[in-house]
DNA sequence: TTTTGATGCATAAAAAAATTATGTATATTT
DNA sequence: AAATATACATAATTTTTTTATGCATCAAAA
């Protein structure tokens, strides 16, 4: 009966930041190290995961390399230079997103103006 | 060129939010309002916008009052009973988000276990 | 030893939630 | 007179997700 707990459009953000924390990850691996983090509160699915993996890759933030480990395929994904970038703005964005939702539900705290 | 800065799924949350601090509002003051506390930086479109609040009342979130103000229709907006509950949870749910996200993005804080 | 659970990838259909593009209409400002 | 602001609305499309499958290997439990 559990909500999804994650907002739409924060999955690319997740795998970058991670992968820019890890160096490289499989996407079996993505998923167990967020339900590590979260405590179980965040599942990401394999229906969102594989396809988010393989748009990211087309536009050019991610790459690819194979392995083959204990007869099973391991798909190892890395940041290209302008995925470096693109966390960056993400990451940005994630910040903005934030502090805005803090303004909205807590309108007593002002900013520095 | 600027991005949506709003990540999908939080526009409920922030009417609701709105609505409970206001009381009463209509669509377009909502619209205002947010651009008004977030510096311009987050827009709510009209066509996310009234299909929204259409949903909400028709899931029994939000009542609806019709004024007519300088020639012009307005459609007051109010928290229903059920939509008072409903935020509270959105905000849990905000709150857990956050967290979450705050705890992927940053590693060196950890949790007080 | 067979079957279940964990590991590991993938895609297709459907749903959800937004963007973009319109449309209507009144009031105010230029 | 025309443009901008106010005020609602919907339709088509796009984006992103869920849900439901599917295939395959390996380890542990029954």
């Amino acid at each position: 009966m559990k909500k999804q707990q994650l907002y739409k459009g924060s999955l690319n953000t997740i795998i970058m930041k991670l992968l820019e924390q890890h160096g490289k990850m499989y996407g079996y691996e993505i998923t167990q190290k967020v339900k590590e983090i979260t405590q179980g509160e965040m599942n990401i699915t394999e229906g969102a995961l594989y396809p988010a993996l393989h748009k990211m890759e087309a536009d050019g933030f991610l790459d690819v390399e194979m392995d083959r480990v204990d007869g099973r395929i391991r798909k190892y994904y890395k940041l290209t230079e302008s995925g470096v970038k693109e966390t960056v703005s993400r990451m940005e964005e994630l910040e903005n997103f934030v502090r805005n939702m803090q303004n909205i539900v807590n309108p007593n705290l002002k900013l520095g103006y």
